[in-house]
DNA sequence: TGCAACGTTCGG
DNA sequence: CCGAACGTTGCA
């Protein structure tokens, strides 16, 4: 076989052949060293070698978590080991051939360590051809026009020149990071099916524009209500759409103003351009610098993404949608193409492998080019390669040395996809549809407002049909779940920023980092278009503190893994149609989250909460989340339930909240009990627009031997109406009551509240803020 | 030699 | 289709 590996592989290469041909496995077979079993997709010479950790990256460098399923599995965590994988977030960012691997021509090894020109390095470093599977030094190639193409994804992969010229396509080739794919939300092995491997491009374009993968009516049916019920009315998402929107185009009539800000600054400002030219880097690679940005506004962004970000200050709006895809999505704005760092990594996440063919020679030298092509079959391939370009690019590829002295070329295709979201339809009939959504004559956008901003008359949600309709669970959306998503970095940044000349700036990082710290996220994004070292800087979490998502009708990929990147505390997921496997994934990876918003959620997502533990949680607002009742509180209470050895913790999962959001919950006393009993430190409960509340939960909450009874100090009961003058006896008795809202409760009287106060005076003294809300002086 | 774990198979 | 299982590889 045309293995060049290490001797012993011929024979199990042809006993592979066998298995393959043969199969079911047979069983054990005695004697032989049966091993890799080729891929059943396999249409090519050789088997493919099994690679190995890089080593170096940030997932090789790090211990096991633990947690993950894996981990668990593991005989040093007390499982069986049979599983025998690798924790979750240690997978090998960029898995490398193996040692023994040789070149299949000169039976070497690879030699680039021993050279300095960057083309040598090239030619004599070991490259796996992803179609054929030999691996062999460039330079002993005698292929003479042809070049091959360099799989950014993995190092020391490509398509070499015969596969290449010979026009076959090629197939992903992954490496250990992506094995789990399968067992994770974003799983891209389910991508690599051999049968839709093959065909060519010209195929799979129509193929794919005629499945859209975004539905225009999707967001729409999905549309949550307006106004939240903390927060004045927000614009319409309509209206900024068409400029948002248009930030992202890169259509040639758009480049300029998708280009916008960092043109715009390089241009306008004399020394800013200055300065930005001397950055290393980026003057050398102009051209690819460009590229990568344009390459880096991914198209799927242009889809879901409902422009109303709220990162930073808002105020000035604008360019939320821009920026919240940025948000997420930094990385793939980031320039890369240095020869010195860019490649390296190896993994460079780009767009790999299958795909069209359209790409064109920029130069003869190279004797390979970087792939440019986007995959056109399917919208999940886009993102799982966006999103491994992204992770890739910006993490990985600053961590590791291998190099390819490749060029950037632009690819046309790359526009392709992003016509799919450009329908400018798809959010255009917003206000008719939300128009629809009317229900009791109540405009849909006023549902949601707090008491002080709507007139309560009619707002009784007394029937499930009165709820807001939340978001349903995603649609079976494979671009949101075919995702890997890696670790987030931990790698420290440049502590200052390299110059062209080879000297630094004389700004130290810290200072750097004072002054984003005075940055709007948006202008953040901005700035992590600058260079790696600005954009791994501008990535830092200190400056993404709070992540907010409210309202996104789309969470892809690129966000998930834009928000591990940033291990925000606080995040809103409000109104969106994150999927349980999504959430359960962040969570387990977010484990300095303190807030999570994901009101108006579906149960379905929020049940995510039930499974994953995050002990320090802080803050959960769950309010009008579709389907949570008392049983559904249960299951969120209590205590999670693999008590296998060693997985025993029968305590709350939930279990140091302080801060609970349960508005527009048909929960019950039920709940309140529960609630009662597992949130020791509850201290603000909101359970306004629950119809089922009334004096006996509150009697309930503030009964003695209770924790809640000692622990709360803001109550919101607004507009629930079962709650009357009687409960207000019951606060009395809570030691640490600083504000009880029962502003718009039918039964509840000014006289009982100033009553109340009166009563109170000796010890606390309280005032009405508002008709009906108690605060407490001073 | 033993451990970690890659990549494939198989069962639900 | 998904995830558990496991044979075998790679390396210390």
């Amino acid at each position: 076989m045309a293995l060049s590996l290490s001797g012993d592989d011929e024979e199990y290469d042809s006993e592979s052949e066998q298995r393959a041909a043969n199969r079911p496995k047979p069983p054990k077979m005695a004697g032989t060293t049966s091993a890799v079993k080729l891929p059943s997709n396999r249409s090519s010479s050789g088997a493919r070698r099994r690679r190995t950790r890089c080593r170096k990256c940030e997932a090789c460098l790090r211990t096991e978590c633990g947690e993950c399923h894996f981990c668990k599995d593991m005989k040093k965590f007390g499982g069986p080991g049979r599983m025998k994988q690798s924790c979750i977030m240690r997978q090998c960012i960029a898995p490398v051939l193996p040692h023994t691997a040789v070149c299949v021509v000169c039976k070497e090894a690879g030699k680039e360590d021993t050279l300095e020109e960057e083309e040598d390095k090239f030619n004599f470093m070991l490259m796996e051809c992803s179609i054929c599977n030999e691996i062999v030094h460039p330079n002993c190639l005698k292929v003479s026009d042809a070049s091959g193409v360099v799989n950014d994804e993995l190092p020391n992969c490509w398509e070499c020149p015969k596969c290449n010229h010979a026009g076959k396509s090629g197939k992903q080739k992954r490496g250990p990071g992506f094995k789990y794919a399968s067992n994770l939300p974003g799983s891209l092995l389910r991508e690599q099916k051999p049968a839709k491997e093959e065909g060519d491009s010209a195929k799979r374009r129509p193929d794919r524009d005629e499945t859209p993968r975004f539905r225009p009516e999707d967001p729409l049916h999905r549309q949550p209500p307006l106004l939240s019920p903390c927060s004045l009315p927000r614009p319409r998402p309509e209206d900024k759409l068409r400029k948002k929107r248009k930030l992202f185009d890169d259509d040639d009539d758009d480049a300029e103003e998708d280009l916008g800000p960092r043109k715009k600054e390089r241009s306008d400002d004399p020394y800013f351009s200055k300065f930005l030219r001397q950055i290393k880097k980026e003057e050398d690679d102009e051209d690819v610098y460009e590229e990568e940005s344009e390459r880096g506004r991914e198209p799927h962004f242009r889809a879901g993404v409902e422009r109303r970000g709220r990162f930073g200050d808002l105020g000035e709006e604008g360019e939320e949608k821009d920026l919240k895809s940025e948000l997420l999505n930094p990385c793939i704005k980031t320039p890369v193409g240095d020869s010195d760092q860019s490649h390296c990594s190896s993994p460079q996440a780009g767009p790999s492998s299958e795909g069209g063919s359209e790409t064109q020679e920029k130069g003869p030298r190279p004797k390979a080019r970087r792939k440019r092509r986007l995959p056109n079959r399917e919208l999940s391939r886009e993102l799982s390669k966006a999103l491994n370009q992204e992770i890739q690019k910006t993490e990985d590829c600053l961590a590791n040395e291998n190099r390819q002295p490749l060029k950037v070329e632009p690819e046309s295709e790359n526009e392709e996809p992003k016509r799919l979201f450009r329908n400018g339809s798809d959010l255009g009939d917003q206000r008719s549809h939300l128009k629809t959504k009317e229900m009791n004559g109540t405009p849909w956008e006023l549902r949601h407002f707090y008491p002080s901003q709507i007139t309560p008359l009619g707002f009784n949600r007394s029937t499930p049909t009165n709820r807001p309709p939340p978001p349903h669970s995603p649609p079976k959306c494979v671009q949101m779940e075919r995702h890997v998503i890696r670790p987030p970095p931990i790698s420290p940044p440049p502590d200052r920023l390299p110059l062209k000349d080879g000297k630094t700036h004389t700004i130290q990082r810290e200072v750097w980092m004072k002054i984003f710290g005075n940055l709007s996220h948006q202008e953040l994004c901005v700035c992590m278009r600058v260079c790696k070292t600005w954009n791994r800087w501008c990535c830092d979490k200190r400056l993404w503190m709070k992540i907010d998502l409210n309202r996104c009708t789309s969470i892809t990929p690129l966000m998930l893994s834009g928000i591990i990147r940033r291990q925000p505390v606080s995040l809103d997921l409000s109104w969106t149609n994150i999927s349980k496997k999504q959430l359960s994934w962040l969570i387990n990876r977010l484990p300095g989250l303190r807030v999570l918003r994901l009101s108006g959620c579906s149960w379905a997502a929020v049940s995510a909460l039930c499974t994953s533990s995050c002990p320090l949680l802080r803050m959960l607002d769950v309010q009008w989340v579709e389907g949570l009742k008392d049983a559904q509180m249960r299951d969120l209470l209590s205590p999670p339930t693999d008590n296998r050895p060693g997985q025993l913790d029968n305590r709350c999962k939930l279990r140091n909240v302080e801060d609970l959001r349960l508005a527009g919950l048909d929960i019950t006393d039920t709940s309140l009990r529960l609630i009662s009993r597992h949130m020791p430190y509850l201290s603000s409960l909101d359970l306004s627009y629950c119809n089922h509340i009334n004096d006996q939960s509150v009697n309930l909450l503030t009964a003695a031997g209770t924790t809640t009874r000692d622990s709360l100090t803001e109550i919101n009961l607004s507009v629930c109406n079962r709650v009357t003058d009687h409960s207000l006896n019951f606060f009395k008795r809570c030691g640490s009551i600083c504000q009880i809202d029962l502003r718009f409760c039918k039964q509840v009287t000014r006289t009982a509240c100033e009553r109340f106060i009166a009563e109170m005076s000796v010890s606390v003294p309280f005032r009405l803020k508002e008709e009906k809300l108690l605060q407490k002086s001073s």
